[in-house]
DNA sequence: CGAGCCAGTTGATTTTAATCAATCGCGCCA
DNA sequence: TGGCGCGATTGATTAAAATCAACTGGCTCG
């Protein structure tokens, strides 16, 4: 991982959703005590069981959320993107190892000082806690999603959540005339583990989605999604709120490119 | 739901793992404001996307956090026991219902002094930040556990999860001469919607473990655990820590009865 | 006290997914 | 530029789970 001083040109950390509403007083401090790491694919940011000695924010990329199993498998249990906080704070060690799954840049506070002021900073207690709540529900929201049956209904899930959670990351999501594309950003293995199954069933249900019509697969990491309401009936969505939601949210977005 | 007037007696609260290291005159506070509620089974404390108007610490029995969808699934994402805490603070609405598993008393606090008490208490800012933080993780357990392809390896983990996760319940988790009894406080339904399959599955995949000697089915809902180790292999076990750590636990605990 | 009900289980069958094996396509490096 | 290696896909086969249906036993309620 390389690593350098990181002179804040004042409002990097203005701009991420979890600390657009902090005081600029708080806003400074952070900026003072953060360094901007880069890590490449594959690298380990933090082991499973560690202590990790900072808080981190995504600036850019994706890291995976996971665990090593004897078995042989390593379960994904979820994903870190543009503006989400991680590093287990408070109390130290998790038992989740955190690794790079696309070339990454990442904010790092130290604990020591980052600890001491969430102490003595509401707004920024408040904005961590606000963030760790959030992350409770998506948590939940990943579990709804495996716990799907079939397959097919789980990636027709993954593909959703996808577009919904990622959306504030203009890569991985891109609205287009014809739909909207996403980019997977991990591995067939790594997907298949995150749905509890295997990489060729994976191939098999995409396809499968590409058939119907419902998708069309432009490359293996990039999916191109023509009917989000059918993809919403096999995820079994959710009673009350619906894909016309998706499609403001899209519509917010800057069509093309 | 039934409700009365609480006078705290002094060192209810203080019980709870969660609030034993408040200072006196915080849990002072906590106990002055609360209420405590009884609910019957089936009955639902909080509903979907609702704003819950209160905070509550389940004192006993056992609540379900789940989702409704339109397929007809009500996937379940979590169980609440004796002394975890619940209800979306801070801003409000959640887009996950709470409803009873089991007959429970639950400790409630109004929404407002709570949130005051809150902002004034950093002991109770940082017990209710850390109980978040331990609950993303469980949350988290819950997957890995989900992901698991075969479900008999899921049947497996969600009876490991129940010694270790529910040890502190004493109804719920008992040792015994022969093993470990556990009590699943859940339907067959609920069960498989949690683990993301259909009854019928759940119970070939109880009656198979029973069959290799794994478990011992007393009742449907009530199973002894006679080789802990199996399971963990079958439930793909973490790397590193092992069964003994589950062995040491249940020591804690008076066999018997 | 008996009928009916319901959760759980078991059985038979079909569908789906895991597994093993082979092929494809693309980027990398010699 | 021509192998080489790896991730993704496809095919064939076996194993597992979903599905449909029937049965059981405990419990409730008339």
């Amino acid at each position: 991982m390389s690593e350098k001083g990181y002179k804040g040109k004042g409002g990097v950390l203005k701009a991420l959703p979890a600390f657009c509403d902090l005081r600029p007083e708080t806003l400074e401090t952070l900026e003072k005590m953060l360094r901007l790491v880069h890590y490449r694919t594959g690298q380990v940011v933090s082991y499973e069981g560690a202590q990790s000695d900072f808080v981190g924010i995504v600036a850019s990329g994706v890291l995976r959320i996971q665990k090593t199993l004897m078995d042989g498998r390593h379960p994904i249990v979820g994903l870190l993107v543009e503006g989400d906080i991680f590093g287990r704070i408070v109390d130290g060690a998790t038992d989740f190892a955190i690794e790079v799954a696309t070339d990454a840049h990442v904010f790092a506070f130290p604990h020591e000082p980052f600890e001491r002021l969430l102490k003595r900073s509401p707004d920024l207690d408040r904005a961590f806690l606000l963030n760790v709540l959030n992350e409770l529900d998506r948590a939940r929201d990943w579990m709804v999603i495996v716990s799907n049956p079939k397959i097919i209904n789980r990636v027709a899930g993954f593909l959703l959540m996808m577009c919904t959670r990622f959306l504030k990351v203009d890569h991985l999501v891109q609205p287009d005339h014809s739909g909207i594309e996403v980019t997977i950003p991990v591995s067939r293995l790594d997907l298949a583990q995150l749905l509890g199954t295997w990489p060729e069933s994976i191939s098999r249900a995409l396809h499968a989605l590409a058939d119907v019509g419902d998708i069309e697969i432009m490359a293996p990491d990039r999916i191109l999604i023509r009917n989000a309401g059918a993809l919403a009936a096999k995820a079994g969505e959710e009673e009350g709120h619906s894909i016309p939601t998706l499609n403001e949210m899209m519509a917010d977005k800057e069509p093309g490119r």
